[in-house]
DNA sequence: GAGCGGTCGTGATAGCCTCTAACAAACTCG
DNA sequence: CGAGTTTGTTAGAGGCTATCACGACCGCTC
């Protein structure tokens, strides 16, 4: 196999074992959450005495931001892969979520006080939302319009240029709180022991978008 | 003043003490979040050392779940005292939200991957939720019934006896998931930056629950 | 009022964590 | 081969949760 010529030896390692650590990360985040993550206990997991994780990862914040990165980016894979329409983004969300809930949270979970993204974060972020603008920019425009419209075509920077017309943005808008709402309560574990089935209900709030 | 006579001076000062070290531990949830609560700093905070905190709470989680019962007790008492419409409940919640993010979160935010609720908390959610089929059963049924709605009478063991009919429980699952997705993603800090009005989103999305 | 039992606060300690610093080993590249 | 960078080590500071043994104190009972 060719390996690329402007990589050193170096890099390749140092790139492999920033690797491992993810890994080893994501196996703790999963099975504890974020707030478990110890650098310490990966490093001894991976065989290396505590500090040397150092070399590596600058911080416990640094690999953080750089999982919530990936999270991004994994998201944005996910949003990338389905199909245009509004159905298919939905469960692409979905199935995304449930595949990893805490990736899901490290996300679009409680906030940590100080933390604010990057730009290359918030960069992808805005990509994902055109993508939906996309989907809801192909559906007939149909309902009245409403005030929150209006409201919105006054304030578009979040759209970032896209040329959607007036409807798409608000329901771009409702497809995310109405699914992120659906969906984190479900991983949340807020539904456990009511009985009904949290896809029934994810899939009647689709619906709703749909109207 | 008169004092209870089955209240010995030693309990009196127990619980005069708890209830410092829960307000100091309300200060310190309000600037960093949950996840930086220090008993250590609450007992010097209090000037105290240390290890003199365990007489109170057993542990850091213990106080955790004593703060999460009072998050609940006050939101019960907010809903509680809302007029039984739909709207004010609505705006009960969102004034609630606001006046403290992090107790927002401690009710509804990421889940400690080992936490269960005690019994006595999910009693007064399922109070809550109760108000809220009140509030739904008082509209008039509308619009047409939805598989959801056929689906949710099969399997109403949530609504713990509640006599509200039909479309009342979908209603009420609806305005718990919309709101809290769009109060969610607000209080998280994913609009910032993004230009519109909070406020009127979660007005657009209340709106939407009346049709 | 004296004594006694329970409660309260203390310091010491174990064990975890993040992160810095100084030092030794290993590896790359000229 | 040698020089410089990179990597890993141990030691240590300072934080945390939590346990334990001990002394001091308080309030109830006699």
């Amino acid at each position: 196999m060719p390996r690329t010529s402007t990589e050193t030896p170096r890099e390749r390692y140092r790139a492999q074992v920033r690797a491992e650590v993810k890994e080893r990360a994501w196996e703790q985040i999963a099975a504890a959450g974020a707030s478990a993550l110890s650098l310490n206990a990966i490093a001894k997991q991976m065989g290396m005495s505590g500090p040397a994780l150092y070399r590596y990862y600058g911080s416990r914040d640094e690999l953080i931001t750089e999982l919530i990165r990936d999270a991004y980016r994994s998201l944005a894979d996910a949003v990338r892969a389905a199909d245009g329409d509004v159905t298919s983004l939905a469960y692409a969300l979905r199935a995304w979520a449930l595949a990893d809930p805490h990736r899901y949270f490290l996300v679009y979970g409680t906030p940590v006080p100080g933390y604010h993204a990057p730009d290359d974060i918030t960069a992808i972020a805005s990509e994902i939302m055109a993508r939906l603008l996309d989907a809801f920019a192909e559906l007939p425009a149909g309902e009245a319009r409403t005030p929150f419209d209006a409201h919105l075509d006054e304030h578009r920077e979040w759209t970032d240029g896209h040329p959607a017309p007036s409807p798409a943005p608000r329901r771009a808008l409702a497809f995310w709180t109405r699914l992120h709402g659906a969906l984190s309560l479900e991983l949340a574990g807020h539904f456990t022991g009511m009985g009904f089935d949290p896809a029934l209900l994810f899939a009647a709030e689709l619906e709703s978008l749909g109207e």
